[in-house]
RNA sequence: GGUCCCAUCGUCUAACGGUUAGGACGCCAGGUUUUCAUCCUGGUAAUCCGGGUUCGAUUCCCGGUGGGAUCACCA
């Protein structure tokens, strides 16, 4: 029989949650939904000297706002919760765990108390790095005698524990994506287990946290390959069967080639939803950087994606984040969006452009929203880009020169324009209807559409590139003055050319 | 430096050992159009190098080169 599949991330609160890391969590989410596992999340807080205030709070609400929860462990609900029955999932609420089962270790003699300084680590260190050594424990503290370690502990002396690693062993595991690993046990150091402060280091509270937690898979970045051989060893000294080991190739960046640094500008989930790019888009451009299902499709829903993850079309090679692409995802989805949609997606990034939409009908602000769509890469352009609805803008008389055209010509069609369109009843700008009765107009005069249509679209916006005269003007017509408005900026770009 | 991993267009990626090496992003050109965007057409551009195995290697093997990861009382 088949074990249930249980699969976990496991974020250390120590900053917030990076843009790279995202596709771990992802594809750890996919493959739990695909094989109806459970997706745990589990909190490594184990390094009590990097821990940052508010990380914890800011990951698994990043998480939530893309869409991804856990079945066991923290989420995000209005606020900070916890569920499931392997609990706790903090790491530092089960430090007596990692004392036990260290201490069997010791017991096992699969481990050791170690009381060196500081101090003569690092002299040993540089030692074996001067001679071009791979640094490395020298297991001095091993030979001590059982009375020798009693009489250190009673007297309250500094300690830690490390696993003893016996020497040329060949430590071989099978990796779901890279194949068989084979690393030798005289490139592992003997690794602390326990640290001085009580607290347990990554390898002992991983092993012993997935063990307990019932993990069939552990999927994390390649990163941990080398460390994987340690941990293997851990299994082995507690007699627990060994997981599926699954390492994840990583996301590099475009710069620097190498992998994706926090460090690195602003990397950080909430710093990409803040920009507006929606999270079904980024969840779409991170699944497909390093897994591809093998067809040509490219924009995936997440149910898509939880039908069509597996492992073996994963990857080995790192990807490079390639923000274009993101853009152009993004896009996507943002012309996928209902116009509602749209505007309750927009309404911040409106109102941060000082923007008073409450003093404007909501089919204003919809018709400008529409317009304005699919020329949208990230929601936080929105401001700027219709800005010109709300404001005039100022802008250079040359821009009102189409082409080659000379500046009488314009100056006539605009006149020409301004007159008919005073002419016009206020209904007309209501019902959508200029487009025709210009186009009448202008056939009529005998006036090129282009050296009429261009000015119209500058004076009405100040811009060089923008939505089309006659959608505007149904946008300005929607609102009581509309006509008004139009009729000024009309003037203005007259003015302008005079 | 030791160890481990990786290698197809600039980028993300397809290709039972047999394809004119395909798609997407980007870029360029054309069409639609009053500009931009959208949309449509087309174009640009890749199997890291050298040996094998084979009738035939992008694909399998070996070596080189290049890139990455890792070697903490950090995860």
């Amino acid at each position: 029989m088949l074990k249930e599949v249980r699969v976990r991330n496991a974020p250390s609160p120590t900053g917030f949650l990076h843009i790279g890391g995202i596709r771990t969590f992802l594809y750890n989410y996919l493959f739990a939904r695909k094989n109806n596992g459970k997706y745990i999340l589990r909190i490594e807080d184990t390094d009590q000297a990097r821990l940052v205030a508010g990380s914890l709070e800011n990951i698994v609400q990043s998480l939530a706002d893309l869409g991804i929860s856990a079945d066991e462990g923290p989420y995000w609900d209005n606020g900070l919760k916890t569920r499931g029955d392997k609990g706790p999932y903090v790491q530092s609420e089960r430090l007596d765990l990692y004392k036990k089962y260290a201490q069997e270790l010791v017991d096992k003699k699969f481990a050791y108390y170690c009381f060196c300084s500081a101090k003569r680590l690092e002299e040993l260190r540089n030692d074996q790095e001067a001679k071009k050594f791979p640094p490395k424990y020298d297991k001095r503290c091993l030979n001590l005698s059982p009375d020798e370690i009693a009489k250190k502990i009673s007297s309250n002396e500094s300690h830690v524990i490390r696993l003893n690693v016996q020497p040329d062993q060949m430590i071989e595991f099978h990796d779901l994506v890279y194949g068989d690993i084979k690393i030798s046990s005289n490139e592992i150091d003997d690794q602390i287990l326990l640290k001085s402060d009580g607290f347990p280091t990554y390898h002992l509270a991983v092993v012993v946290d997935d063990y307990l937690m019932q993990i069939s898979h552990v999927i994390r970045a390649n990163e941990w390959i080398p460390s994987t051989p340690k941990h293997i060893l851990l299994y082995k000294a507690f007699g627990w069967d060994l997981p599926e080991f699954v390492h994840l190739p990583p996301i590099l960046s475009k710069k620097t080639g190498k992998k994706l640094a926090k460090r690195e500008g602003d990397v950080a989930v909430a710093a990409f939803l803040e920009k507006g790019y929606l999270p079904a888009a980024i969840i779409n451009f991170l699944a497909l950087l390093g897994w591809n299902p093998k067809t040509e499709q490219e924009i995936f829903s997440l149910t898509e994606l939880v039908n069509e993850f597996s492992f073996d079309k994963l990857h080995k090679s790192g990807a490079i984040f390639d923000l274009d692409k993101l853009d152009w995802f993004n896009s996507v989805y943002i012309r996928k969006l209902k116009i509602d949609e749209l505007l309750v997606l927009c309404l911040p990034y409106l109102i941060k452009a000082g923007i008073k939409i409450d003093r404007y009908p909501k089919n204003f602000i919809q018709k400008i929203l529409t317009l304005e769509q699919e020329r949208l890469k990230k929601l936080s352009e929105i401001g700027d880009r219709v800005k010109y609805f709300f404001q005039e803008q100022d802008y250079e008389p040359q821009l009102l020169i189409w082409k080659k055209t000379d500046k009488q010509t314009i100056l006539k069609n605009l006149n020409s324009l301004q007159k008919f369109l005073q002419s016009l009843p206020e209904q007309k700008f209501a019902e959508d209807a200029l487009e025709q009765e210009i186009k009448k107009f202008l056939e009529e005069k005998n006036i090129r559409t282009g050296e009429a249509l261009w000015p119209l679209r500058v004076a009405l916006t100040g811009l060089e590139a923008s939505p089309g005269p006659f959608e505007i003007m149904d946008a300005f017509g929607i609102l009581p003055d509309g006509k008004e408005i139009i009729l000024q900026r009309i003037n203005k770009a007259i003015e302008k050319l005079f």
